[in-house]
Order: structure tokens, then C-alpha cells, then sequence
DNA sequence: TTGTAAGCGTTATCAG
DNA sequence: CTGATAACGCTTACAA
């Protein structure tokens, strides 16, 4: 229980900086400057100094620098709601994550935040992955900030959404998956494929009694089926699939473990469809006296950073969120600056890193 | 390398939802309504309108109820730059996150986020943490939204920049450590009384000289300072202390026990200021072939999924993030809704969740 | 290349 | 409790 302060707890002595630096570059704070003043200041109309600084080439050399000048020394920053108001777009970009907890996800947000931030736009993240509803609402709430851009770290399953937010004719990244039709634009890699990794990997080890642990929505669908159809394929046997409804935890990685081995004892393997998972069933494995991969070989999806950590390393499908979300504001920051994206859709490779769990 | 879709990628079959349910509640999508649409077709003046939106207990019964309706029927949502622009306030909260990839503060920020989205305003995230100058550069990026509020997983350390977001005079709240003095209000817990845990355990259990791995800014001085005093009140050795600049991985913690061990063999117990750092030194000293405790003692400070998971669990300093953002969460909006806070802090009891590393 | 005029959609203000 | 009026600060459209 949170309390407020008494004798009992003991202040943190915090370091405060004090202002020191020259003003060097850093424009003086806290000011309140319309563009008007900035325009009389440098003695030209507020029209010339909203285009010297969203489109400076257009503006005449002597202008521009007496208005950049005015700019550093007044402070002055556009009011981005009048802006917005005026133009009917901002300089926000809305990042819808299914999950904001997810190392992956927020990995590939960073990313994403990093490329925009420095073109001047900033991310909007919400959480979506409640229910279908709460997916329409928010998007619709967060859809009347006329967004520049939008990032989904997913695929958006519900047509009702896709073809609202196609209607809004903002740039949009679908990411996380191979998806044929995209909004607008994705930046993904094949699920499919790097289930198929896993599968001719585990063929050629030799192992022949797998198990499957994933997520029983969205994306685990994918996974769970690209690997019954690899396996059907290449001979291996599937002894047991347990899909847990809507957590990925550690804890939920022990606990399928343990229910697949009680009820299939003869399992040489088992592919987790993530790596939290896949981390949970390592530690389990090992709790229970497992020899891995000796008596049970675990292999995870996504490469998180314990994955190597966790002895003997767990094999993994290795993605690369944050490089995902830096792709993803590349390929917004192209369409915002009216490049011509020639191809929508850009896949990163899967593959495939091979660790001491199989 | 990213690359073009190609016949080597193996599209995935991603699962589509229909539109299926009958439109229960959730109004038609996708159009563009003004307030004065629904004004004219509630037979009111937009004035009416908008106070039946945003304060209905001013507006009469009926009148209420008919603009509901009409609200209902065109799907209207206000445009809110136009009422940011005129009103000077925006439905954006600003979270300004030190590390958007820390599980710790992004629990923080969902759990905040929770809290304000059910009252309409969203959350915008932030990264600070880079230079003072990026950081200043970003607050007044960000403060030109007019954000109604503010977040900050941490404490502002610039003097300028508490200055500045005091002057905006909007709800702020700050976190993760109990300052005295914050900029408005504070969520937080005392890092001293926690290290003090830590100190009290180790000496209780007769650990003797023991090394310290933490951040050398920010809170991360606070932790080695209450840790060297604790340390040295109980008549500790301290064999070793090792700051990371900016960094707080597992590898970290794995490159900073190997180090401090070959610098100082017989330690007897580390501590690590935060989880990540703990579990790290866990792993390393486990493929040292080290017995935890018995060669080395090992406790942490965060409580991170990993600290219970990893054998043999790891004993840490708990905090409950989430419960801290949903906690600012409901001081800002009880501000926002006029309510008077009595007391502008509120701390979370510090404990110590002993498991088997020590 | 620059400026003028007008208005984006809402809400503060003040009068009824 | 309700309404008329006038901004909020910027950018589009058009003219020079």
C-alpha cells in the first residue's frame, strides 16, 4: 500500500543540476512567442517565416538567415494545434502496440521514435490488443489527432479498422508479418519461413516427438500452423500443442512445460513460439533435472536479449525489432516527405540462431 | 539486410475479421463531423454542444440528452487541436521515459496510460535520457503541445527544465526516487531505504565483502552512495565497486562480475543496482561454476520477471512499477478534475523479497 | 519569391 | 441555463 510521507521513509538525496552551460544553441526556455512577433522581429510577413522553416528552400537566402536568427533568439516554436488545425495534420505519429510491455515491441517503438523524432514528429503509443472494441475506440480517439503517420507493430485484423484507417490516407506501417495486402505499407518478415527454420532444424538433429507452446490468437495462429503443416511434412511427430490464451510470461513458459511432459513424456523436443516462453520452459526443464538439449531440446522465436543469456543459450528465430521500427520510420518519413515508395512491402530475412538448447 | 518481397519469402496467412457484429454501440467510423452539424441537429447553438461534452451538468436534461443522441447517430468526435488552440490545453499527457525499453518504467507508463485513456487523454512517450541538451531540446518540443500533464519515470535533474515545467503550471508528476523538493508531485519510493534492505540483509547474514555493480548517473549514484554508507555503518568491506556509464543489460552484469571477481576473488556477495545487471552476474558466476550463495551472494533492486525465474532466484529490492504509473496516473487526474491533493507526495513502502541467491 | 486575405473548429467571454 | 461574438495561431489559396 502506497503511503504518503511520514519520519519512516528516508528522502533520496537527488542530484539537481544547475544551470551553468553558456546558452550555447539551447534557445532560453519558457517563453511564449507567436510567429507574428518572429515576423515583425525579422521584418517580414508570418506567411515567410512559416515557410522558412517548414521549406526553407523557398524562401530567399538573406530571409532565411534573418529569420533562423530571430528563431534562435526568441525561442519561438510553432504552435503545433493551430498548425494542425489549419492543415488538418500533425506531427504525430500513432504507434498502436499490442502489447506495451513486450521488449519487441517497445524495441521496435524506440526505433521507430528515434527516425521520426528527428524529422519533428512524435510518437503516439497506445495499447490495443484488449479487445476488438477497445481496438475500434482508440483508434478512432487517437485518429482524430489527424496523425501524420501511423505504425502497427502487427497486423490490423479487423476489416472494420483496416478500412478506416486506409480512408484517412496517411502513410501506415504494418509490421511483424508477411502480409499479402498491407493498409499501405509493411515492413515484416515470414513468419512461415522462420517456423520452417525451426522445423528443418529439428529434422536434422534428429529429433522426431515435438511439442508446441504458443499463443492461441493473431500471429500464434500463424506460427502454430506453419509448424504442424512443416512438421507433417518432414516426419516429425507432434505430441502435444498447448496454446495459452493471451500472456507470454516466463511463468507461463514453466507451467506449459510441465503440463506437455506430464501428459507426453517421450517428447525430444519442443518449439516455443516465443522466447519468453521458450525461457520459461529452459528454466523448467532445468528445475525438473532435464538434461537440454540431452533430454529435451527448446527452441524460442523473437531473440530476445536473455536467450543467449540463459545457459546453455536457447536457439531462436532471430528478429531484429528495433531495426524493424527504424524501417518502419524510414519508410513514413519517405511517404511524409513525398518520396515515391516504390515498393510497399519490405522483408527482413529470417534466420536462424542455432544455441546450446538444441 | 531488409529486402523486397521476392519469391524467397513465404507470404503469411494472416487471419481477417470481418465486420460481423451488429454497430452496438460503436458509432459508424470514418466520418468527418463538426460541432456545428450536430448543433444544428440537436436544434442548439455549438456553444451547447460543446458544454454537454465536456461539463453536461451545466447543460439542462433535455437538451443533454437530444445532443447525446445526435453525438450517438453522426459518430461526432471533437477536433481536438481546435480545442487545444483555443483553450490552451490539450487531451495529451506527456511521459518522459529515460529508457522506453526498460520494462520497469514502460510498466509504469501502461499502467498511467491505463488510468488516463479511461478519462480521455492519451499519453505521449518520450525518451530523455541522452544528453541534458537532447533532453531540453524534447521537453520544449513536447511542451509546445500543451500536454495537460505531465509523467517522468525518474526525477528531473536539470535545474532549467524543473524551472521550466513549473512555470507551465500543468499537473506533473515525477517518480522512482522520494526527493524533497519535486517540481509538483511525486510518486516514488526511497532507493536509500531500500538499499538499506539490502545492507541489513547482507550483514545480517554475515556477508562481509561484497562489490557493487550500478549506473554512475542519475539514481544510480543515489544506490552506491546509500550503499557505501550502509556498507560501512555495518562494518562491511566493500571489495569492489564497478559503475556502467549508461547501460543496464544482462551482458553488462555478466562483463562486470567477471571483472570485479578477477580484481577482488574473494568477494563474498555483489550487489546490483538493478535487476538486469543482477541476473547478469547470476548467469556469469553459475557458468564460473560459482554456487549461489554459497561462493557468492547475489541481490538485485527492481524485481524484473527474470529475478524469481532465474535459479536460484534472485533476491531484490521489490518495486512495483505498474502500481507507481497507475498511481501518478490518478494524482494527475484528480488534478485535472479540480481536485485538491492534500499532500503532493506519495511513497511506496520499500521491501526486500529474500529468494535463493542469498 | 513574397504578401494578403481568409478560415481551420473549437471555446472564452460576456451578455441575455 | 443559453447564445452571439470573437478570437486561439497558424497555413491554404490566391494575387502580386
Amino acid at each position: 500500500m502506497p503511503h504518503f510521507p511520514s519520519e519512516m521513509a528516508t528522502p533520496d538525496p537527488v542530484e539537481r543540476v544547475p544551470v551553468t552551460e553558456p546558452s550555447d544553441g539551447i534557445p532560453p526556455i519558457g517563453q511564449k512567442v507567436r510567429i507574428e512577433e518572429v515576423a515583425a522581429l525579422a521584418g517580414v510577413s508570418p506567411i515567410t517565416v512559416s515557410r522558412a522553416l517548414r521549406n526553407p528552400a523557398i524562401v530567399s537566402e538573406a530571409r532565411r538567415k534573418r529569420i533562423e536568427e530571430v528563431v534562435t533568439k526568441t525561442g519561438y516554436a510553432s504552435n503545433p494545434h493551430a498548425s494542425a488545425l489549419k492543415s488538418g495534420r500533425s506531427n504525430l505519429v500513432a504507434a498502436f502496440l499490442s502489447n506495451i510491455t513486450s521488449q519487441q515491441y517497445t524495441a521496435a517503438a524506440e526505433g521507430c521514435a528515434k527516425v521520426l523524432e528527428e524529422a519533428g514528429y512524435h510518437l503516439v503509443i497506445a495499447r490495443t490488443s484488449y479487445s476488438y472494441a477497445r481496438e475500434t475506440t482508440l483508434i478512432r480517439a487517437l485518429m482524430t489527432m489527424r496523425p501524420a503517420a501511423a505504425f502497427i507493430t502487427g497486423v490490423m485484423e479487423l476489416e472494420e479498422n483496416r478500412i478506416f484507417l486506409r480512408n484517412l490516407k496517411v502513410p501506415i506501417v504494418e509490421s511483424w508479418a508477411y502480409a499479402s495486402d498491407p493498409i499501405d505499407m509493411l515492413v515484416g518478415f515470414s513468419n512461415t519461413d522462420g517456423v520452417q527454420l525451426v522445423v528443418d532444424h529439428l529434422a536434422e538433429k534428429g529429433y522426431r516427438k515435438v511439442g508446441f507452446v504458443g499463443r492461441s490468437s493473431g500471429r500464434g495462429t500463424i506460427r502454430l500452423n506453419a509448424f504442424l503443416k512443416g512438421a507433417e511434412a518432414a516426419g516429425i511427430e507432434i505430441k502435444a500443442t498447448l496454446t495459452v490464451a493471451n500472456v507470454q510470461g516466463i511463468a507461463d513458459g514453466r507451467q506449459a512445460l510441465r503440463s506437455m511432459l506430464a501428459a507426453s513424456p517421450d517428447m525430444d523436443a519442443v518449439f516455443c513460439a516465443n522466447d519468453l516462453l521458450g525461457i520459461g520452459a529452459m528454466l523448467e526443464a532445468r528445475a525438473m533435472g532435464l538434461n537440454i538439449p540431452g533430454d529435451l531440446a527448446i527452441v524460442g522465436f523473437g531473440d530476445s536479449e536473455v536467450a543467449a543469456e540463459v545457459p546453455p543459450g536457447m536457439t531462436t528465430v532471430v528478429v531484429d525489432a528495433h531495426a524493424i521500427g527504424e524501417k518502419a520510420g524510414e519508410m513514413l518519413l519517405a511517404r511524409l516527405t513525398g518520396q515515391k515508395i516504390e515498393r510497399p512491402s519490405c522483408l527482413f530475412p529470417v534466420r536462424l540462431e542455432v544455441r546450446g538448447s538444441s
